[in-house]
DNA sequence: TAAAGTGTACTATTGATATAATACAGTTAG
DNA sequence: CTAACTGTATTATATCAATAGTACACTTTA
């Protein structure tokens, strides 16, 4: 069963597209494998104390990008191919560290600093 | 005067925040100094191609915090104290990077996978 | 078999974002 | 001085995100 537990809702990001990128952050980190069952839209709304629609939403965006499958009556599950795993595990992170080292440079630090600034903060983050 | 010209709008977050971002990172820079002159509200809502009013409701926001002056009939300005100016040039890259951190941290990676990482993507970001 | 749980669909409403079209008072520049 | 430009305010509209409530068909399970 795919966890949720340790999803913290932020804002900034609309919700559903939070959910959409805690499952595939999962599936890059390898903690969510194929086949694995979800929890129901009902379950999870309750857990993140959220609408069931915007759960929906976000898993109707899922079957559509091809990551879950869903039949009515039953659990929703993950289905992934390697290829679609292996995509998620080297662009996912990409990106971010291409939009992150963008924001760095607007703000005038180098190289050098920027890597001692993650490598400082690097412990306090749980 | 302050420059905007160098600043692309980008999908995920709304444009009045975005305007707020750019001119502090601006500011945690050292490109935009104390004193300098705003373009006017109508200028710059079409050198971005936006409403007029996002671009008053990201200045009315940054006046309230105290980063720019305006008066009717002239031009605003940045007004900010020394103060101000090292809050931003500290909290901002620090936060930044935290969130950063948060994500690799979440797909996976260790501190040294996400150093080298940064610093592959740096060059190749201008 | 019957009840509970599941995915799915629909309507309605609220708030935030963004656009559009004005309008007015004060400042600047010709 | 006059015209152009400035900040500011107002009303209206459209879209998206999120909530709320309801309904129905299907699967699981007790």
């Amino acid at each position: 069963m795919v966890s949720f537990e340790d999803m913290k809702l932020e804002e900034g990001s609309p919700i559903y597209l939070q959910i959409i990128h805690h499952l595939k952050m999962g599936i890059a980190a390898g903690t969510v494998q194929d086949g694995e069952e979800l929890p129901s839209r009902r379950t999870l709304s309750a857990l993140l104390g959220v609408n069931p629609n915007t759960i929906q939403k976000a898993f109707h965006i899922l079957e559509e990008e091809g990551l879950i499958v869903s039949h009515v009556g039953a659990k929703s599950c993950v289905s992934v191919t390697r290829e679609q795993v292996q995509c998620l595990e080297q662009q996912l992170p990409d990106a971010h560290a291409r939009q992150f080292i963008k924001q760095m440079q607007a703000m005038g630090l180098s190289c050098t600093q920027v890597v001692g600034l993650v490598e400082r903060l690097w412990e306090e983050e749980v």
